[in-house]
DNA sequence: TCTTAATGTTTATTAGAGTATACATATGTC
DNA sequence: GACATATGTATACTCTAATAAACATTAAGA
């Protein structure tokens, strides 16, 4: 969320230094107050839809070049810190590795299965693609009339927009990954 | 500039009817208010952008599919209303047609010229091209070493990254249609 | 050295973004 | 018909985005 003032942090400060603008050309340029500019820079700002746009018209430049995330990042999330959710009395948990991020448009979930353990998803909405990992254990996934064992190391890609299951069919411990991804 | 606030109240609006989702289903989902959220759909709102990250994560959408322009517009722009800038003396005119905008991403300008009047650019930022049509009269158009003489229906495209010059060469008023694109 | 100009920073103020609450208006359903 | 629930609207309040102005800092010229 504050993801988003490091990109326009980021992005702003580029091109005024590549452009050779000092602050106060900018704020001529586009009409943004020069403190304002300021705070943006050093992401310390929050700035609304019309601030944005006018410094991407006094700019003559995109959206999605001043919103872009810079490229490399180098960023850790802890399983630790994962938030997680529980069904089935606790005997199916998943964990929130990777939040979804509209930068991104996919997110991330580890989920653990007890022996048996059951999991029943309403179809969510249109154009929502699962991709499932068995990491340790096994799983049957059915999504509408389809059904599939996995075993450890397979991989199943399906669309969510029709209900679908999970269950551990094993006698110990299922992991999995799951990707959503949205279009 | 309330184009953007527009935009935001047609793709959520949108977005919220296809998934048959009420206002407080949205406010749970994403975290902003629900009058807010009414606000933004009735075009009467100027959010920020954590409000707008929190919209995208929770529908998990991108930010394009919210800050997209809805296809089909129908808007006039009267050449009466066209601000414009003089040079040479006033013999160089300048009208700006359809002024810069982030979604756009070119600029259109008309530009008249009386006799023997001139107008000296220095090259501007990197990435801008110009696409000059003669409407009426005839031009020379320099840029860096290039020259070439334009007349009534010609059209000349060229990198202003460099220094470049508009001359009229002709005994009467010459008139040009001038866009400008923003890589 | 002193002055001037150009830059970014800090501060005080105001305008409005965002929230929470209460209100209005349906649409069932018993 | 009365009650409950779900939906969008309107209102009062808080917090902060945005501005304008003063300030600090540096560099350049005379």
């Amino acid at each position: 969320m504050e993801q988003m003032s490091r990109n326009l942090a980021f992005q702003l400060k580029k091109i005024r230094q590549q452009r050779h603008l000092s602050l106060d050309d900018v704020a001529k340029a586009t009409g943004v107050s020069k403190a304002q500019l300021a705070q943006i820079e050093k992401g310390e700002a929050n700035p609304t839809v019309s601030t944005i746009w006018k410094i991407a018209a006094g700019l003559r430049i995109s959206f999605s070049s001043l919103l872009q995330a810079p490229t490399a990042h180098f960023m850790k999330y802890s399983s630790k810190d994962a938030p997680h959710v529980d069904e089935d009395d606790g005997r199916y948990r998943v964990y929130s590795i990777i939040p979804y991020n509209p930068e991104r448009g996919w997110e991330l979930y580890k989920i653990e299965m007890e022996p048996g353990a059951i999991s029943r998803s309403e179809a969510h909405t249109e154009g929502v693609e699962e991709t499932v990992t068995v990491i340790q254990g096994q799983a049957v996934i059915s999504a509408g009339e389809m059904h599939e064992l996995l075993e450890e190391g397979d991989t199943l890609v399906f669309s969510g927009h029709q209900p679908h299951e999970y269950k551990n069919t094993s006698e110990k411990l299922t992991i999995l990954h799951l990707i959503l991804q949205y279009k």
